[in-house]
DNA sequence: CACTGTGATACTCGCGAGGTATCACAGCCG
DNA sequence: CGGCTGTGATACCTCGCGAGTATCACAGTG
């Protein structure tokens, strides 16, 4: 009695997310009346009240704030057991594999260099590239979608994970070419920063960024197009020069904080492959 | 039909852990066939063998050995997120507590600081002091029986947690007063490594120190007795000095490695509490 | 006051988890 | 070889509980 199931889990998150029975129960593909007796059982098993009923709405209780947090974690755990296992028993017979999830395009020279090295390793298994979102690979490294990542501090947080840095490097602007401010020879973040004409782009579906005018980009083309059209500027790696157009200028940035590249994984892993996959990055 | 309940994870466990469906059912406390079928039916559902079953005994396949590690990690988050959430609800409308792990014995200067620095902060919590085995800390902040422990580097390992270094100190080797190397100024590791009559104390169920001839102990009395009996002589970060016994002494080890004592918290904890005692001991 | 939107309750049904009894098979020993 | 033992799988039954439908109780709103 001292433990729950993940159905219950499950549940408990959709209606903590809707703040609001029937709109869980449908996304859970259930009714609502089982829905709601499930969450009372759960209540009763915890011994804890997890949700505020007022009428008109609900509300989390401390308890259910917890629970929330807790219950993400422990759900993700859950599903990457399950997708690390499917992949190790699908390939069975035929090398094994790992899934390498890195943001769309970023890393190239280094993950080209990564991968040279490690196929060149005896009995090297094979690296399945996943490309992710900006800031997805932490989830998917969580939820098991992936097994080792590549990733940027400080954009990414790497709490939780084990980790080696590969290489740091400084920031550039980039921006359109035809702008008055590409002819500097370097500039400072308050430079762009409100540029009435070049509002800094701010990515979708991340935290950071949240308030500003700049356009809303989800992807690594939209904004290369848009900074060729002249309409905003962004802040790189200096390794993204290698994915300029002829349209696109990319200004040394005197106080922008390096960025570190990292290989990161769960940190409870401990596959032979991942290991030497590790050693191969950390010697290149 | 992509997910797995914490009950199939037990289960699977069992007799992952057993390689014996009767033992493991027993453990379980249900009857072995039940436990066959709900094994068949994760197999199924996975579409993995996880065990093969050999006449005289079973062995786990490599999907297998993906889930008993993946699936372990999974159910002691579960596990993590129920004893939280009652933790969050028992103690409803009292003040906040936080529960914070200790290998019981050691820390006593650099705790008495943190838990009165700590207390005298306005809006501070209750702190309950869990004394823990050797190694048991990081289990217990996985399985949610703590919050947040105080960890010695090398000692523990610090992987998929967050933590702040709080200080560092040389080691000292803790022998019998009246053993003639007590009279030393300093020693070096292999001084005290081979000495036939003290042979180097191994603490049970831990994973060092595994082969040699020195007695077991299992806490820090029963290691202190021996010690001041003269049958063994044990290696301890220099804050160890404030519990030692008249019939102890203490001796600076040259070689040995710095301890780094650590506050050290699940990476994804993000209360208000937690924030605030950790600040307090990263200004100790 | 009728109406809407909300979560809880009352019932019914059917799947599936769990039990008991038994089988199938491999070693072991006389 | 034939019984014996220990193992996991199968057959079959039961019943608890998860899920569905219909309805209630209640609060805000026009």
């Amino acid at each position: 009695m001292d433990t729950v199931e993940t159905r219950e889990l499950r549940y408990f998150i959709a209606v903590a997310d809707e703040l609001h029975f029937g709109r869980a129960a449908e996304r859970l593909g259930i009714a609502q009346p089982p829905l709601s007796r499930a969450i009372q059982q759960l209540e009763r098993r915890l011994g804890v009240t997890l949700l505020e009923r007022n009428r008109r709405g609900v509300s989390l209780t401390g308890a259910g704030e917890i629970l929330l947090q807790e219950g993400r974690v422990a759900l993700d755990a859950t599903a990457a057991a399950v997708r690390r296992t499917r992949r190790a028993g699908n390939q069975d017979g035929s090398r094994d594999r790992l899934v390498l999830a890195v943001k769309a395009g970023a890393f190239h020279e280094l993950l080209n260099k990564l991968l040279d090295a490690y196929a060149a390793e005896p009995g090297a298994a094979e690296i399945e590239v996943l490309p992710s979102g900006t800031c997805e690979q932490e989830e998917m490294l969580r939820d098991g979608r992936a097994d080792v990542a590549l990733m940027h501090t400080p954009y990414n947080s790497l709490t939780g994970f084990d980790s080696v840095a590969l290489m740091t490097e400084p920031q550039v602007a980039i921006l359109p070419a035809r702008h008055p401010l590409a002819e500097r020879k370097t500039l400072s973040l308050n430079d762009i920063a409100d540029v009435p004409d070049l509002p800094l782009a701010r990515w979708a579906g991340n935290g950071t960024y949240q308030p500003g005018p700049g356009p809303e980009i989800h992807d690594q083309t939209q904004l290369a197009q848009l900074i060729a059209l002249g309409r905003t500027v962004a802040v790189f790696p200096e390794s993204a020069r290698t994915w300029l157009w002829e349209e696109h200028a990319a200004v040394p940035l005197r106080d922008a904080p390096p960025v570190t590249t990292h290989i990161v994984w769960p940190a409870h892993s401990r596959s032979r492959v991942l290991a030497e996959l590790i050693r191969t990055a950390s010697r290149l």
